[in-house]
RNA sequence: GCGCCCGUAGCUCAGUUGGCAGAGCAGCUGACUCUUAAUCAGCGGGUCGUAGGUUCGAGCCCUACCGGGCGUACCA
């Protein structure tokens, strides 16, 4: 098929016809151009002339005239093509065109018998000429591979899919705005780090020829927009990417973007607040709802206030009253019945987490804030006033995953550092040894005073999963990871 | 990494118990000057994911590998 187009193109060249164009100018868009016609209302009919391009999608060919359907970015427009009103040669070229093409095309507008609103074609030109079929028409591309491999071939045949990235973009800038107007400022930190921080997980590790010197593709930004705090900036922000060298899942693509939001002066209430505020207010003005469909029957309402609940609490709810109290074999046997595997030797928090991610997480579905977690979990988090087991921090959950976690931000240098030095202990000797290195520079910065701070981080990918109703993360990036292919993607093609 | 499922024409999909690889759309030729999943007549199009094996005979059965989906593991 791509070397009958080819013949084709060959052709169109013979005939002195260049088939890949240049600049249009003056185009209207497909639904701007129907809104017009709609508000000039009839008796105009053939006096509104205007020009429009995209790319050809169907075509019924009848004898001595053809209708077409030409899309754009705006929507789709008919275009009626008539051999008297072209001339023989115009005409005949028209006939040559084939669905994928894209081409400009001036005339008129006029209403069909059928009622439709379509231009009728006086002059068109061919802009570029396509080598390759598109998907069917009527079922569109449903091969998921594909669909991800060949975004475009997507994004041409599922007009959803259009919508949604649209949505996506609509998002982020609501994001931004919201954060804008209450006097926050959008940053940028490193991306290539020499010690990757600010979360654990395992890095992607790169090679900087000029420093001849290794390099980690940041897991988190958390350690250089603390730094700015020092810096004597009060709310910042950053929207970008974090990169982790870990499994691919439903919920998981190794590059990932992330919001991080910082305020000195405030903590982990205040962040709670703003959180709530800021997805409310994003919803509601991007959606125009706070009601959002999860999985066909439930319905999430993100109407404020949200729930708040103690970690503990939900623990104890769920697994006994003196869960924390009883014995360590107790805790594993307990575990085991629920169908948990709580290794030997396990601590009461590490248990405890098993508890609460198996078991308690997927069931929070309307929008809950988990508070008061075990200090261990959380190395960058100040300590509960009046319990210093816990730390000041939550975990929003939403749909039955982790929206956002925040905190009230550890600000006291020296307890930093052995709070580091403890997680260092911990993972010693395991893969993510390397992101269990002390980043020297930042607690220099720290002793050199943070105000204290409220801070949090926010998936934006999750996000949209939640706002879009999208069952993977892969359906809410363009390109999302995938396996590198050995042969070609058109390798079996003639 | 492990488990289950999937891979047939450019796309969407059939393919019986192991017995000549099919349809619709797209493409090509022809007819048709208001069609819209246009219609009508005809034609071309295949490394059945790849490589082995079993069999007189494999799209179908077996093994390995490649790619994908879901689950699981890793992921403060």
């Amino acid at each position: 098929m791509r070397a009958q187009r080819l013949a084709k193109l060959d052709d169109l060249l013979n005939a002195g016809i260049k088939p890949y164009g240049h600049r249009v100018d003056d185009v209207c868009a497909a639904a701007e151009a129907l809104a017009m016609f709609e508000r000039s209302e009839e008796g105009a009919e053939g006096e509104l002339r205007t020009r429009i391009a995209g790319r050809l999608m169907a075509v019924r060919e009848m004898g001595k005239s053809i209708f077409a359907d030409v899309r754009d970015q705006s929507g789709r427009l008919q275009v009626y093509a008539k051999k008297n009103v072209l001339g023989e040669d115009a005409f005949g070229l028209f006939k040559k065109l084939d669905i994928g093409d894209i081409i400009s095309a001036e005339g008129s507008l006029f209403r069909t018998r059928m009622g439709e609103v379509t231009m009728k074609i006086e002059t068109f030109d061919l802009l570029t000429k396509s080598l390759r079929p598109l998907p069917e028409k009527w079922h569109g591309l449903t091969d998921v591979e594909q669909r991800h491999r060949q975004r475009y071939l997507d994004l041409i045949s599922n007009r959803e899919v259009q919508e949604l990235f649209q949505t996506r973009a609509a998002v982020v800038r609501e994001i931004r705005n919201f954060l804008d107007e209450r006097g926050f400022i959008e940053v940028e930190t490193p991306m290539l780090q020499a010690i990757p921080g600010g979360a654990a997980a395992r890095p992607f590790e790169t090679y900087y020829a000029a420093l001849d010197s290794a390099m980690y593709l940041r897991i988190a930004p958390e350690l250089y927009l603390k730094r700015l705090l020092v810096g004597g900036f009060e709310k910042v922000y950053e929207i970008n990417r974090n990169f982790r060298n870990e499994g691919l899942s439903r919920r998981h693509n190794p590059e990932f973007t992330m919001i991080e939001i910082y305020e000195a002066y405030s903590d982990c209430r205040g962040m709670m607040e703003l959180v709530e505020s800021l997805i409310t207010t994003v919803a509601g003005r991007v959606l125009g709802t706070l009601e959002i469909q999860f999985e066909d029957e439930t319905v999430i309402n993100l109407q404020r206030p949200w729930r708040r609940v103690a970690y503990h609490d939900l623990v104890e709810e769920r697994m006994g009253e003196d869960w924390f109290q009883v014995e360590d074999e107790e805790r594993r046997k307990r575990g085991e019945k629920h169908g948990l595997h709580i290794p030997q030797g396990s601590s009461t928090a590490e248990a405890t987490n098993e508890v609460f991610e198996k078991l308690i997480e997927r069931t929070l579905i309307q929008p809950t804030f988990v508070t008061r977690l075990p200090a261990e979990l959380v190395p960058l988090a100040k300590r509960c006033e009046d319990n210093p087991e816990l730390v000041d921090v939550f975990e929003l959950e939403i749909g039955g995953q982790e929206i956002a976690p925040g905190y009230s931000e550890l600000n006291d240098p020296l307890e930093q550092r052995r709070r580091f030095e403890d997680q260092v202990q911990r993972v010693h000797g395991t893969a993510e040894e390397v992101s269990g290195r002390i980043d020297e520079d930042f607690l220099t910065a720290m002793e050199h005073g943070m105000p204290p701070a409220g801070g949090m981080g926010m998936g934006i990918d999750r996000l949209l999963m939640l706002l879009t109703g999208s069952p993977s993360i892969r359906d809410v990036i363009l390109f999302p990871q995938m396996r590198p292919r050995q042969t070609p993607l058109d390798s079996n093609q003639k």
